[in-house]
DNA sequence: AATTCCAGCAACCGCCAGAAG
DNA sequence: ACTTCTGGCGGTTGCTGGAAT
């Protein structure tokens, strides 16, 4: 078994250590994960202790199989969220976002014929972007910035919302009446309109009651 | 039966932000 | 105001087990 710094030890975990931290979080509750060490001798860093526990031995996880309607629902909010896989996870009980992540790369991916690392960006002013890794969420954009699709969709101005994920996917929000997503990387891109008439996708708007992403958004969508 | 290949997944890493001291 | 601690995030790595040869 590796060690690493402070003699640390990685890799999988055995039983007898998730033993030790339940016993652990059992007492003392989670939190102050780098204390786990001291207080039972565990040779395990804070973080890895937390990950542990977050992916694998919090009761609130669900193991096994992803269903259909959890990949139906992941695909739906990956449209919407891009690889904001704690966001996403945060939407599909029981999952964490370890597992959404995997269950992406590994499953659904293949599943839509997404070529991973392919991606062109969007030419949006950088300035609109939302810092990653802390969410999405009260961004402001300048109420005349343009954005550039690669596509033959529309160019839209005025009120936008970009969701910056790093990744696969670009979404934005092109003025007030008629939001739209485009997804980047798909050989056959699905993407969400208000139009109440197309009844094969659910409108943006449904999907944000659906699933409570309201907040992600501002302008009251 | 032995070896190689590869998909799946658990875990690690680096970075970042906010809280606490 | 500054430093340290803690936790959260997404990307990546590498181990494992099963399938293929």
């Amino acid at each position: 078994m590796e060690r690493g710094e402070k003699g640390h030890r990685k890799g999988l975990w055995t039983e007898e250590e998730d033993r030790v931290l339940m016993d652990y979080i059992r007492l003392h509750g989670k939190g102050r994960w780098n204390r786990v060490a001291k207080v039972t001798g565990l040779k395990r860093c804070g973080k890895s202790c937390r990950l542990r526990w977050i992916n694998y031995l919090s009761p609130s996880i669900k193991h096994g199989d992803f269903s259909e309607e959890e990949d139906d629902l992941i695909i739906r909010l990956h449209n919407l969220l891009g690889n904001r896989w704690s966001l996403i996870a945060g939407r599909v009980p029981g999952r964490t976002d370890n597992q959404v992540k995997n269950h992406w790369n590994t499953h659904l991916s293949k599943k839509l014929g997404i070529k991973r690392k392919q991606r062109t960006k969007l030419k949006a002013p950088s300035e609109t972007l939302p810092p990653k890794g802390k969410g999405v969420e009260n961004v402001s954009a300048p109420a005349d910035t343009c954005f550039e699709l690669p596509s033959d969709k529309k160019v839209g101005t005025g009120d936008q919302k970009y969701i910056d994920d790093g990744a696969q996917s670009e979404v934005g929000y092109f003025g007030l009446e008629e939001p739209i997503i485009v997804n980047e990387g798909y050989e056959n891109p699905f993407w969400f309109t208000n139009d109440e008439s197309n009844l094969s996708t659910p409108t943006l708007t449904q999907l944000l009651d659906q699933y409570s992403l309201d907040n992600l958004f501002w302008h009251g969508l």
